[in-house]
DNA sequence: CGTGGGGTTGATTCTTATCAATTCGGGTGG
DNA sequence: CCACCCGAATTGATAAGAATCAACCCCACG
């Protein structure tokens, strides 16, 4: 299994000094492990920590009174899981693992210790948040304002894109209902919809593993746009150091 | 016209200190004005600023190649605009004055600053970043997740909420259009949803003003759960005291 | 007085949900 | 080894919700 910390992410946006990374390395010192389907963490717990995942997929969800759920972050290896409810006193989603994973409990209190000790690393995590949380307003735009087949057609160029793949085909450890959680769709309308892209030519998906037949048709078919990913990192790098920030 | 400013708001969460005081006023220097409908800044600019609100209502929305707009946040006096932005090169969202309004720029490097001189401060505006993710995050649950009518019954309840309003009416200054690109519905739609909530005896809205009848049906109807708000100023307190953030 | 934006209402269509049945493959226990 | 079951995907039939198209009203404003 991939393993990744939280170094290596942001790294990729600033170059870090040795006490830096120290910092950082000292919050990545007690993995847990986790089964596939495990909760780390549910909606309404008490939360005094957030987590980074050393390893494996997990997403994060909430529940209606009525059962529905949805699926609002899927997180891959080097993510920080639970950021946005520091502030806040019980947890707003759940955090449930996708596949085995090992993830990393870091207590709100030591984010207070980094915010004075290392200005630079602040900036890391609030930009880690924003990146976030523009992810997320790409959800809403893709959720309320697209239908069916362009909106599954743009999460699986982003997750291709977010995996850094150059091949065209990539392990995804969600089933149609997940996938459909994720979406607003039902899983029976993703099980149709990945019909009609499949009869297009634009991709398919087998035993967990998405193929991507024709990456420029489908990202022509949906509209995606990727600024919104942040993954220039050259960019990202120079902007840093133009905003010190 | 009301008018507010990011101590105000900061103040809610914790007691700061002169310094913190002076720093933030700092950043409140040079108010423009702007027209209800004005643009202040457009998709796809380049950003070098963020925004505080002093005065009037504007939103944040993002438009598809197609002329579809979604609406994303609905900013309040006292807010701030564009931070999540602050680490992306290029605007991925307009901002428009839903009022007459006063907003003033607040330069990005400006929050390195914060962030190397004040560090409490900098947990605020990460605790404000993180505040307005939570809200994002039940924008997704509400059009994901809801049929119209309850949709624009928890809108509404949002709103209201947000306003701190104890009596049962305020003044809304979005039209049925806005309002429908806020919640993935037609304005059409939201004009029959609307009537279909008076008539159960629920809420009305009349220029420009929203009267609600029967609050806690409207609760009871839509599920509301006001835990993402984050508004219980008190327990914000005690937190942020026991975080050390 | 026209004109245009905003709201309402009706008729129709389209998208997606819901319900139901079938297949397939992978366990699991006899 | 086989019968069984279960989760996941597929497909069909039907229903519900919301969009679309169109007409109309109201009123503020030139």
């Amino acid at each position: 299994m991939e393993k990744s910390c939280i170094v290596e992410q942001f790294k990729r946006y600033a170059d870090l000094t040795e006490d830096e990374c120290g910092l950082l390395d000292s919050l990545e010192n007690e993995p847990r492990s986790f089964r596939a389907g495990e909760t780390l963490r549910a909606e309404g717990e008490q939360v005094k920590c957030f987590y980074t995942l050393r390893s494996g997929w997990a997403y994060a969800s909430r529940t209606l009174a009525d059962g529905e759920r949805q699926v609002l972050d899927i997180y891959l290896p080097g993510q920080i899981m639970g950021l946005r409810e520091v502030g806040a006193g019980s947890a707003l989603s759940n955090i449930v693992m996708l596949t085995e994973a090992e993830a990393c409990p870091f207590p709100h209190s030591r984010l207070a210790e980094i915010f004075e000790q290392a200005p630079r690393l602040a900036s890391l995590f609030f930009l880690a948040l924003a990146q976030e949380e523009s992810m997320l307003i790409e959800r809403i735009v893709n959720i309320s304002r697209r239908p069916a087949d362009q909106r599954l057609a743009h999460f699986l160029i982003e997750m291709k894109l977010r995996l850094h793949k150059t091949c065209d085909e990539f392990e995804l450890p969600m089933n149609q209902t997940v996938i459909g959680d994720a979406l607003g769709l039902t899983a029976v309308h993703v099980s149709r919809t990945f019909k009609r892209l499949r009869d297009e030519g634009l991709v398919c998906m087998e035993e967990g593993t998405v193929k991507v037949s024709d990456a420029n048709g489908l990202i022509q078919f949906c509209g995606f746009n990727p600024a919104y990913l942040g993954q220039n990192v050259e960019l990202s790098r120079r902007q840093m150091k133009a905003a010190a920030i």
